[in-house]
DNA sequence: ATGAGTGCAAATGCTTTGCATCCTG
DNA sequence: CAGGATGCAAAGCATTTGCACTCAT
């Protein structure tokens, strides 16, 4: 936190470059709309954030920047479920838990020494994603005291 | 296998009541379809493998069987990208190995102390999906030889 | 006989695409 | 100043829904 902003921009302007992107606004502020809430919004969440400081933003322009950023490996896709795509900035390893109940989405790291996957000879993997689905903790109890779940 | 097709029936209608569904020719078919042939099909694939034993069957009904065979716990649903949900009715612990370049998804079981997924306090957790992304050995044997991907 | 299940077609939701214009490298 | 990026609108899949009819219980 209170990173030097230069540093910061010239750091997305490098990783962006390394993956045959250009470094444009559009795509620094869609950046910073997902690390200003780290709470897994889907496209068109991110979209009706971005407005907010860019009011000409589109929706193609939004899919097109994160889908520069999932590329150039600053974000991470995360699917939990059939509807929209989420998208996360932490690049650490970590699992998704999802709440079935709220639809909320939690980052929960995986143990130091995780075994991680098998790996199958032959089988290159570049990456994995595990996806938890259940009932929060918040939800649990709400649906024990008899209330209407929150969201 | 060479199980006896009566108690195969007796068992599926069983479990689809068990889930608060009826037993119908259309849903026993999908579910065989499934057994048939291993291969993580989209609904689409069942639906036209569906067809040539009962040509009636409509994509609509295909969905709502799928669902029910979910829903009763002898099917699993796999999202490992953007496109089509797949469906498995592979109910072991087991985990998805999909390949970037051909499409194939491939069930790894996992190991059997796997310290499975970390539990946090509070979330009750009902299942977890583990999706690995990269490149299987016949298609890397491909691409090192220069060929076209196959499938 | 009652309501869940089916089949058809139309609708919905998320994402992609075509194209003229703009701007980064 | 060339080609990638943007913004707009229209198109494209995968999936869901409404409704009349059928069938399992």
């Amino acid at each position: 936190m209170g990173r030097n902003p230069n540093t910061f921009r010239e750091r997305l302007s490098e990783r962006l470059q390394q993956g045959g992107f250009r470094f444009t606004p559009q795509r620094e502020h869609v950046y910073n709309v997902l690390l200003a809430k780290r709470d897994h919004p889907t496209a068109e969440e991110v979209f009706i954030r971005a407005k907010h400081e860019a009011p000409g933003i589109s929706m193609a322009t939004v899919y097109n920047c994160l889908d520069a950023l999932v590329r150039s490996g600053v974000a991470r896709q995360v699917t939990v479920d059939r509807g929209a795509t989420r998208f996360c900035p932490n690049m650490h390893e970590h699992c998704h838990y999802y709440c079935v109940e709220c639809g909320r989405v939690f980052d929960v790291a995986l143990p130091e020494h995780a075994p991680s996957v098998p790996r199958p000879k032959g089988f290159k993997v570049d990456h994995y994603e595990i996806a938890v689905h259940g009932i929060c903790a918040g939800c649990s109890a709400r649906k024990a005291a008899g209330r209407r779940p929150g969201r």
